[in-house]
DNA sequence: CCAAATCTTTAAACTGCCTTTAAAAAATAA
DNA sequence: TTATTTTTTAAAGGCAGTTTAAAGATTTGG
């Protein structure tokens, strides 16, 4: 399932993303109201757990927003303890759920599934596929109109982002977290680095698929 | 008879599954409840043994679970005393037995006889086919085009591991745990080296199969 | 124009895997 | 039992592919 997380304690985040990613969801994860109702608008997620409490936005007016938006994706809200009585607040606003902190992540877990069961869209396949690529990710193997290439990890991350990206655009934050980790002791140039490699192995598998550059925020995997 | 073993002591569980494999079963071993419904739910064992208490995920609730997925493999559960008013939920839930800790292990071993004879999927599965081999698990008898091989415990479980695996990619250290148990006291580069022996062995009884790498992953059976 | 962002290249460090070897441990034979 | 063989293990050297930082070139928007 693809999961957007927002919720600013970095700790938890990273802790919860590992969670998710070992029971095979695509989690993406933001630490601040706003940005993150502006990933929310992209609409490229199956769930969204959503802290009540942001910086800069709380989460009940991320989810009105979201929701007077037309979006109905079904939000889990996390609550700390003593926000109790937002509970119903937060279920008129449109929240699939409640989970109040701390929790454990068995039951977190257990309402993904729950609400992961209403939604059809969610299915685990190995194999994208976006334009005229297709792209295995448990072999690492991307194909393309001439030829087919292994890919490295860090290779494999990066494409699965775009593959998975449904024609948005793409922060580099949100891409850099994907592959390398939220705040990993990495330089972040070293996404230029490999957005340059993609390139050039999209060019030489001979697709005609384009990654494109939106200046100031990130990349978009454009078809034609 | 391939058994799924589901119990969070991992002393009692290394020591059930020394046990069930001497009796010649296939043993997967799994510390943990969502973990374990996640195997459960593949479908590729003929007896799950699960305990009642588990973290992350109580029996019970995997029980439930797999049992409205449609999985009708039998089930016994395991459960400590003072837990034993759970029996009739328990059973209720689907399971097929429920055995009391402490227990003998020549009680639990009776019981799998006997559902194992009801249930007719158990078939002499210790001969194993896949591609232009075929590997006698209870002889560790390896057979290929060319000819026969004879095979040791460690070369034997892991191709194994392998000859189970569904033309997936096997990550290092699912293998691993397979052919030398979950933290073992071993250095985990033995795997390299059972890898080129087994290699090795294929190349020597004439087999077309490929122990491909998969770079920062695993490794995969490929047929041609 | 300038400053910031991005592109491109490269060399060096690092990692993961392969292969071989020798010695320890276990199994088997004498 | 002791001797012999087989299996298992650790260790080391090597190599290729991967990842990284760094630095200069180029583009873009104001």
């Amino acid at each position: 399932m693809r999961i957007l997380l927002i919720e600013d304690d970095k700790k938890l985040c990273e802790l919860l993303q590992f969670q998710l990613k070992k029971e095979n969801h695509y989690v993406d994860i933001c630490h601040d109201g706003r940005d993150g109702l502006d990933i929310f608008l992209q609409n490229g997620h199956d769930l969204v757990i959503l802290d009540r409490m942001l910086p800069t936005m709380n989460g009940l007016y991320v989810l009105k927003k979201a929701r007077s938006a037309g979006l109905d994706t079904p939000v889990i809200m996390l609550t700390a303890i003593g926000e109790l009585y937002d509970r119903i607040e937060g279920l008129d606003c449109g929240a699939d759920d409640y989970i109040t902190k701390p929790f454990e992540f068995e039951e977190l877990s257990a309402r993904i599934r729950s609400l992961g069961r209403r939604s059809k869209k969610y299915e685990d396949d190995s194999i994208l596929q976006y334009g005229d690529i297709t792209y295995d990710s448990a072999l690492r193997i991307l194909n393309g109109p001439k030829c087919g290439l292994q890919l490295s990890v860090r290779e494999g991350l990066l494409l699965e982002v775009f593959m998975r990206s449904d024609g948005k655009v793409m922060r580099r934050m949100v891409i850099f977290s994907h592959v390398w980790g939220v705040d990993a002791p990495v330089e972040e140039s070293n996404l230029d680095t490999y957005i340059h490699f993609l390139r050039k192995r999209l060019c030489y598998v001979g697709s005609r698929l384009n990654l494109k550059t939106v200046r100031g925020t990130g990349y978009i995997l454009e078809d034609i």
